[in-house]
DNA sequence: CTGTTAGCGCATTCAG
DNA sequence: CTGAATGCGCTAACAG
């Protein structure tokens, strides 16, 4: 501390100055190993590791030459969101790339919030999980050039950049016929709110769109709740108040539709005798519950590996389709 | 694009010149407003705003005020490590700071590169969701200088800075002696592979703790198995088929207890009567379960925000506990 | 209260 | 294949 320049502060010049080279060559060694002499190269890296030196990222990062992606959780980290960064996760890794997630929320001024801290990080690419609400949030991300990909429902809205996910509406659509396939009639729909989120109104819709080409619509078999087990559970007991007839109930996820059947249980309710119960999502508890839960499949994880593909393929200037449809599966077990 | 500069490349300059102020100026409105006439600050804070301008962070880390913290979290997100994360990225969002997530693994291989790209980003602080394993990363750590955090076992090894968490000893020897209260004589023990990690190994000696001490000790009523429902189910199979005479068995975490349940639900067994099922961790499904599951609550949401805000406590200079003990409470209900 | 100077640690660009 | 100069955007430290 008695000279200016804190001792030992290692970066690029110090461990220069140890091998006698220029920084330059270190920082090639480092992120173009095949442009410096394997002999020279070897040296560099020894003392790197020796010193125990870590390249500092955020300056890489200044001159252009970052490698981090960012991305905004929602507040609950359910199982499929966890699901999806992972898979974002092991993509943006085996590429050598980090990922910044911050957590985020459900309000557009929140959302908003949680963007422009992103934002302030200059990622060169982000992945948005759910579509962007904000009209000044949207104008943020387009103006600062990052490349970006909205995990999202794929129809309606034009996306920012890119925009990858499942048909909501198609999903809802098909479940709800399988139910109406397996006989159920009375078919009740369970939903986080759905407003100002459009995957769930997609939802809804193909709820309804499949009712009304069975000719089996009825009103108000809908309620909207927590996503959570008690939610759940209490999403059945107002449905099966209201209802008495009720015959089967589609959940928008499996963690509300895990609750109800554990309420089924808890009233003697046979379940799918009494009543029968779907998911959406396929978590890894749906197999082994007792009944087994039938449930809408999609592959979370693959998702997350290709929005993240998808954003270094732009940045590497490839072409990149704007809007991607991955598929889904009904599951069809125990419960429905 | 004709000229060098990037047209409109925002940034304090910029606004700094539409304002007719020096750059410094506009950067203190941000981050010192206090010390800014409010005139002024009014002034610059509309053009910012009309510009959309997000100031660069990575720039100002790179000047020592960078306020971002970092931490590793585990490839599968369980819901007790979702609210931890919740709990520190809350902390830090209410005090203007940034979490900086990367995935980790579980060899010290992972571990340590995982550390290794984290401090890539120099954050001030780091937290690490177990103790760290590899030594040439405790080393990187020390003298990297941020301030640690290592949400772990809190007896046995020394933390490389500041260490949070339960006893995991005292944690098991609680409810180990609660199911012996309860009347259960062959109490059976299921945790993931104890190897190497503190927390487990530590849990496994209050368990046999209680039980010699109450007198009760038996061997091999222990198996390992995954943190999945299925694994859950595995290992009830396995112990029961084992020991026939088994009452009782607890789990070190609740997802497998879980999905211990359901299978006895699928062999027609009574849970308690047949045999009572205890967890660890106290998600929010527990609660709702059928029956209603018994289990260890630690607060991790609570524990992830006093990481947080012990680092920057010690940020801040002032005096922290190096070791922090958080509570614990048995949740009596209805499997046990 | 506001401005000036200088530099954080790298990588781009151009020259050897 | 290696090196020198320069600057990314911001803020600490020191004037005024």
């Amino acid at each position: 501390m008695a000279d200016g320049k804190r001792i030992g502060r290692l970066g690029v010049r110090e461990i220069a100055r140890q091998v006698g080279l220029a920084p330059m060559t270190v920082s090639r060694a480092l992120s173009n190993p095949e442009l410096v002499a394997p002999a020279t190269r070897a040296k560099v890296l020894e003392a790197i590791e020796r010193a125990g030196f870590v390249p500092n990222r955020l300056a890489s990062s200044m001159r252009g030459a970052g490698r981090m992606l960012g991305t905004v959780v929602p507040p609950l980290i359910n199982s499929g969101i966890a699901e999806q960064v992972q898979g974002m996760s092991d993509e943006a890794h085996e590429r050598g790339w980090s990922m910044l997630l911050v957590q985020g929320a459900f309000t557009p001024e929140d959302e908003e919030e949680a963007i422009r801290t992103l934002l302030g990080w200059r990622p060169a690419g982000m992945i948005l999980q759910s579509f962007v609400q904000s009209e000044t949030a949207r104008a943020l991300l387009v103006s600062s050039g990052a490349a970006v990909v909205e995990i999202s429902e794929i129809k309606g809205r034009a996306p920012i950049d890119m925009a990858l996910g499942v048909s909501n509406f198609e999903t809802a659509y098909a479940m709800t016929m399988h139910l109406a396939r397996k006989g159920y009639r009375r078919i009740g729909f369970v939903s986080t709110p759905v407003h100002g989120n459009d995957r769930l109104q997609q939802r809804r819709h193909g709820y309804h769109a499949a009712l009304a080409e069975l000719g089996m619509a009825h009103e108000d078999m809908e309620v909207e709740g927590t996503i959570t087990s008690r939610g759940g559970a209490e999403a059945l007991a107002a449905l099966t108040d209201r209802h008495p007839d009720i015959d089967a109930i589609f959940f928008g996820s499996d963690v509300p539709a895990v609750g109800a059947i554990q309420e089924c249980h808890r009233r003697g309710w046979k379940v799918p005798e009494r009543i029968a119960i779907a998911g959406y999502g396929d978590m890894e508890l749906s197999a082994e519950l007792h009944p087994r839960l039938t449930t809408v499949r999609v592959d979370r994880h693959a998702m997350g590996r290709r929005a993240v593909s998808q954003l270094l393929a732009r940045l590497a200037g490839e072409a990149v389709p704007t809007i991607t449809s991955v598929g889904f599966e009904i599951v069809d077990r125990e419960s429905a």
